[in-house]
DNA sequence: CTGAAACTTAACCATCGAGTTAAGTTTAAG
DNA sequence: CTTAAACTTAACTCGATGGTTAAGTTTCAG
């Protein structure tokens, strides 16, 4: 009865479940390209602490690093957020009319563009 | 730095990174009140284990349950996924170039479809 | 009154998650 | 060449999570 997609959306919910890992996605959201040093340094956890969060986050598609010598970019990836906020959507209706208005807003745009 | 409101959304996040609590809740969706039972039914599990994930979505606040005679009814309350969206929609503008995908996930979402 | 249905609680188990400290590797600087 | 910076890996702890079976409680049906 579990889907086997569905193992993309657990990932994604799991690694958006830790406040460390989501004020790091929020940092790198503001100012992307920063470094696992850089990105550390305002938690009061120790740097193999954060490497671990970041694998998650890596894991969960959320992020990459590119290394130039001895630091490393970490780069955000939204993308997977995409298929987590779909899920969410569904239960819109219960709380605004919203969803009513942003389909009306992207279709407008669908057709504006061609 | 980590903020103590947060900890709604670490609840929620977490409580919807298990499938089986996301079909329980898509489940009650569509069809609101269902008693443990029967929304134990489908799953490959004891009825023990749904309490446990019942347990967690309530501490999440997404779900109440009120008892008549000896059957529990339960109840979505989708409030809690509302700071979900707020805080996903941050990242929207990194996808939302890609209108025509996000409008068919929305559409999809809409008709209720698995 | 008896028994079954519909939960609920308890006790247990294996694995995972988030943290630690310590040690290793690679690269840049002095 | 030596050292320090910037990670990375390893090994460990500890509590949470997700599952189990077994036993208990409450309510309804016969």
């Amino acid at each position: 009865m579990v889907k086997f997609q569905d193992a993309q959306l657990d990932r994604t919910f799991s690694a958006l479940a830790d406040p460390t890992r989501r004020a790091l996605l929020a940092r790198l959201e503001r100012e992307d390209g920063l470094s696992v040093s850089e990105l550390a340094k305002p938690f009061p956890v120790s740097l193999p602490a954060i490497m671990k969060h970041l694998d998650v986050l890596s894991d969960a598609g959320l992020l990459t690093r590119t290394k130039a010598g001895r630091t490393v970019s970490c780069h955000l990836i939204a993308e997977p957020m995409e298929e987590a906020m779909g899920w969410l959507a569904r239960y819109q209706r219960f709380w605004t009319e919203r969803l009513d208005a942003l389909e009306a807003l992207l279709e407008a745009r669908r057709k504006g563009e061609g």
